[in-house]
DNA sequence: TTTTTGCGTTTACGGTTGTAAACTACAGTT
DNA sequence: AACTGTAGTTTACAACCGTAAACGCAAAAA
């Protein structure tokens, strides 16, 4: 059977997606409305976005009576962590380091949150290299 | 006089631009080389590459005999910031932390930039919230 | 000087994206 | 039964993207 394609999922896409993970499955009269409210979207904006998310398979389209129910197709973190994967692939591994510290400066991070990045980074501490190598060049490093 | 407007930098011309930053200067044929062999793209898809971002602003193109030497115009750690920054808007702010957490478990860390991150977060351990709300749709958390 | 080669510019072309109006069809209202 | 919404579908349309080939010109080689 044909293994799903990789979903890309736009930014003006991302924001309904969001909805509909939040809710769990919507309709585009609801999706329309919190999106007049939130991004001063005209409602057939939404139509468009709702038809190419359920195109891509990033949602499911079920008959309820007249209109439709949309369900999410993929899952949130998957979808965010290979989001995320995939712009940081593009930067120079060096400088991911430095592009974490300034990200985390510029979030807000629960007491939570907070505990399990210092998990993970202390599990990480233990067998981490001196040094990143550069990769955007192959052979120099910046 | 005008405020340059935000440069928009595609994943292509990443690539680009991260050779352009490491050596500080390039031709285009020092560029096509190394895409060539990186990214396998020919000869042409550079040139419109290295035409496109200095139309952008974010390299300048200044002549050397017959040829130019493109230089970046913009910094890579501030451009790194602000395209991580983007797409962490899109996300749900209540999931930003997991999204940290499964980035740095897939990613290679100095001991220095672990330190780095250790320490911000320390730091912000002190007034963080419990909590981290979802902004998602107004008025809902999920 | 004639030829070749390397470099920047123009043109190409199908896809995706953001943003939305127009059109169609059915259900609920009058 | 006619009318009016509302929901989905089609069409629009310019800008941006990935990926290049084609073109024109000047410098270097023959």
């Amino acid at each position: 059977m044909e293994a799903q394609t990789k979903i890309e999922i736009s930014d003006a896409e991302w924001e309904v997606m969001r909805v509909a993970w939040t809710l769990g499955n919507v309709t585009s009269s609801q999706v329309a409305e919190i999106m007049a409210d939130k991004m001063g979207w005209k409602t057939a904006t939404v139509k468009t976005l709702l038809g190419r998310l359920v195109k891509k398979g990033a949602l499911r389209a079920e008959k309820n009576g007249r209109a439709f129910n949309y369900y999410p197709m993929v899952e949130e973190q998957p979808s965010m962590d290979e989001a995320v994967g995939t712009l940081f692939g593009h930067l120079c591994q060096m400088r991911v380091g430095q592009t974490l510290v300034d990200l985390v400066n510029q979030t807000e991070l629960s007491q939570t949150d907070i505990a399990a990045l210092q998990a993970v980074l202390a599990e990480k501490a233990k067998d981490a290299p001196e040094m990143v190598e550069c990769d955007c060049v192959p052979g120099t490093r910046c």
